[in-house]
DNA sequence: ACTTGACCTTCCAGCGACTGGAAGCCCTAT
DNA sequence: ATAGGGCTTCCAGTCGCTGGAAGGTCAAGT
């Protein structure tokens, strides 16, 4: 397969697959006129990271979790304990951005929005009181 | 004042108040001595700036925050887009994280953490499938 | 045989919003 | 005179791509 078919494939753009050879995440091999050849275990892998990184994973978690997965003897608590510190990251993030849509929601719905100057959102901003 | 009042007082890294300057955001006089010397509008502005950042904002957007802060003929409809517009995008990462969240919660829930490879984690990694 | 067009290659730059660090000047206190 | 802290500029790095330029390769059509 070459590098069109297996982004087809893996429904990741080439441009991120060359990246992922670059970073060392796979390694295809090569043709006689340069072209990268993929095998079915190559797009095993990218189709892999697809899902790990549509988790959110880092392209360093996602490194160690390719190396657990093929690591037979790992223990699955490994794998956990990366997935937990990723979902609690996640669980933090969220929680900070529902805090900024609360509060920019009640600046939003407190706004006239009409041609008058007069603006509580800019009053916020300006004074950080309500 | 000079750039670490400044920085105590607007709550923000003597560093980024000079990308701000970098940036064009802020124009503090200088010194004879080539220190940043910062006016009450200076450090206005600056405060004004790490409360919009806070909410979320983009620099761009901040930029243009301040522009209608200080144009006294501005519509209040402007600012309400600006911040509608953004509460919006605030709400979609929310819902992505969620479904991200969701989907990492049941991973984890279901994986025994233990010494034994079996990880259900890595086989929906590996398959897309549960 | 030649050309077109799609595909592939590498390399370099840029995104956003800082952040770290190096090298060096300035000011105050001892 | 020296030590320290604060200030300056400039450059590089972060993360995960993404865009674009310049050029090689291949298959199909004329």
């Amino acid at each position: 397969m070459n590098i069109g078919d297996v982004a087809q494939r893996a429904g990741l753009p080439a441009k991120t697959i060359r990246y992922y050879e670059d970073i060392g995440l796979i390694t295809p091999l090569r043709d006689d006129n340069g072209y990268r050849r993929f095998r079915e275990s190559d797009l095993h892998k990218l189709a892999f990271l697809g899902r790990a990184r549509a988790l959110g994973f880092t392209i360093e978690d996602c490194r160690t979790l390719l190396a657990l997965y093929e690591d037979n003897t790992r223990a699955s608590a490994d794998v956990k304990d990366l997935a937990q510190a990723h979902l609690t990251k996640i669980e933090d993030k969220i929680a900070q951005l529902q805090s900024m849509r609360d509060t920019l929601s009640e600046l939003v719905h407190s706004c006239a929005g009409d041609n008058r100057p007069d603006c509580p959102i800019l009053s916020d901003l300006a004074t950080g009181e309500h």
